[in-house]
DNA sequence: CACTAGTGCAA
DNA sequence: TATTGCACTAGTG
């Protein structure tokens, strides 16, 4: 600002214009307590979340959580997690060359060479050349996406190689070629961004890269997560929530058989088919299990009977049986989504356990689409955002514990239900037990929370801890 | 270079 | 016709 107006401290910390926002709002004088050196962080963060301030629930939420994890995060934006660049590299080469064989094999099935990568071009070949049958269609032409490859790949080889294909150039790309991107430069530790106003429920966002998504489920995936290690003389300590979204649930719902379940330290799912399918508890077999999972994560996200028949490939008429069978196991849960949709029919929001809001205009659509969405939304939002306000307060409270030296280490990353640390190994001891009960006790439940540890010398082979 | 569509990774 | 995100490639303008 070189010739206007001299700037105020405040401004010189959070940029021009922050003044009007914050002050007509209410005066905050410790804006610049929490001012990080991202400047540009806390200025979209007030401008996006400072109409929190008239609304009396949230203010606390905005003063006290959303900006003092300004400053968190912008420590562990900062501090970045040390990777493995040789092996990287390695891995690189490998699944190039791989891929680059495959390539040919797959042009081969074909009878001639496409762009593998072509959603379009890939479809020509299975449909039209190779006249395979017709699974379902995207907006604008023919879907090829796993599930349809899957449908196909009893009737020919090419859909299978494709998925082996798909796998290896998606790890390849948005993983390993990206990462090394990341830490191109002398320090062989990549820089995140946190991002604090993207995510409706209050959830965090990574970007640039996103440290969120890492793979672990495949095989391959697993290679690509042991590239995260610690900086010499330190380990990777895991600490992450068990079954948040479900303990969120069996609080805001108050149902017996689940709370009861929690309190007893049984395995949810376990638990979940033992009622629905009238089995004793140790009488549930593997698929039992499975189906009453899809089914409690179902729940979360306001499913339907075909989405459940869809995810399980039963019948609907099953999927509703199983519904059913749910919600009459779970009576309390039934009625907390009927009363959750009550209040936001009413009032056109819905709020976190902390009182965080989401205001839902299409609740009330004439049009079912959108209103059915916006009803699974309203469904969701309390129990993902609560369990995202827990998260943050023991971030809060874990960077207090550490300034008062009640542990040692580094807060490295934050993946919705985990928080990743780099901790010194003759830190270890204490450092988890710390860690472990200020993230358990972040809110006080009708059921506990339980955090689980685990530590390693990277991120994908990590042992667990037992205190 | 900006944008959309399809696809797929995570919690 | 299952929530919240981010990011890749192809394709279009």
């Amino acid at each position: 600002d070189l010739l206007g107006e001299p700037m105020t401290p405040i401004e010189q910390l959070i940029g021009k214009g922050a003044k009007q926002i914050t002050m007509d709002a209410v005066p905050i004088e410790d804006v610049s307590v929490y001012a990080c050196a991202d400047a540009d962080m806390t200025f979209r963060l007030v401008q996006k979340l400072s109409p929190m301030l008239e609304d009396k629930e949230l203010r606390p939420l905005f003063q006290d959580m959303e900006m003092p994890l300004v400053r968190i995060l912008g420590d562990m934006e900062r501090v970045g997690v040390r990777i493995d660049r040789p092996y990287l590299e390695a891995l690189r080469k490998e699944l190039h060359d791989l891929a680059t064989k495959m390539e040919k094999e797959i042009c081969q099935l074909a009878g001639e060479t496409f762009n593998l990568n072509s959603p379009k071009q890939l479809a020509v070949i299975l449909f039209e050349k190779l006249k395979l049958p017709v699974i379902r269609k995207t907006k604008t032409g023919l879907s090829t996406d796993e599930d349809v490859l899957t449908k196909l790949s009893d009737k020919h080889p090419l859909p299978k190689r494709l998925m082996d294909y798909r796998e290896i150039q998606k790890m390849q790309s948005t993983y390993v070629e990206a990462l090394l991107e990341a830490a191109k430069g002398d320090e062989d530790r990549v820089h995140t961004s946190f991002n604090q106003t993207v995510a409706a429920t209050g959830r965090l966002s990574s970007s640039s890269p996103n440290l969120q998504n890492i793979p672990i489920r495949s095989e391959l995936g697993r290679r690509i997560r042991r590239c995260f290690i610690p900086k010499a003389g330190h380990i990777l300590l895991s600490a992450d929530y068990s079954q948040i979204d479900l303990r969120m649930l069996a609080h805001m719902s108050g149902d017996e058989a689940m709370c009861r379940a929690f309190r007893a330290g049984e395995d949810i799912h376990n638990a979940t088919a033992s009622e629905i399918f009238g089995v004793k508890r140790d009488q549930v077999t593997p698929e039992l299990r499975r189906i009453s999972k899809s089914i409690n994560f179902g729940i979360v996200y306001g499913m339907s009977a075909f989405g459940l028949s869809q995810q399980l490939g039963i019948s609907r008429q099953d999927a509703e049986q199983h519904i059913k069978n749910y919600f009459e196991r779970y009576p309390g849960v039934t009625t907390w989504i009927e009363k959750t949709l009550e209040s936001a029919r009413k009032d056109g929001f819905v709020r976190t356990l902390l009182g965080r809001i989401r205001y839902l205009p299409e609740i009330n659509s004439q049009n079912g689409a959108v209103r059915g969405f916006a009803e699974r939304t309203a469904m969701n939002t309390p129990i993902q955002g609560t369990s995202a306000d827990a998260i943050k307060v023991a971030m809060i409270r874990l960077a207090k514990e550490q300034v008062e030296q009640r542990w040692r280490g580094t807060m490295l990353l934050q993946v919705h239900d985990e928080l990743v640390f780099e901790i010194p190994r003759d830190a270890a001891k204490d450092t988890q037990r710390t860690i472990k009960t200020v993230m358990e006790e972040a809110l006080k439940l009708s059921i506990p929370l339980v955090v689980d540890l685990k530590s390693g010398q990277n991120w994908a082979e990590m042992t667990a801890l037992k205190l």
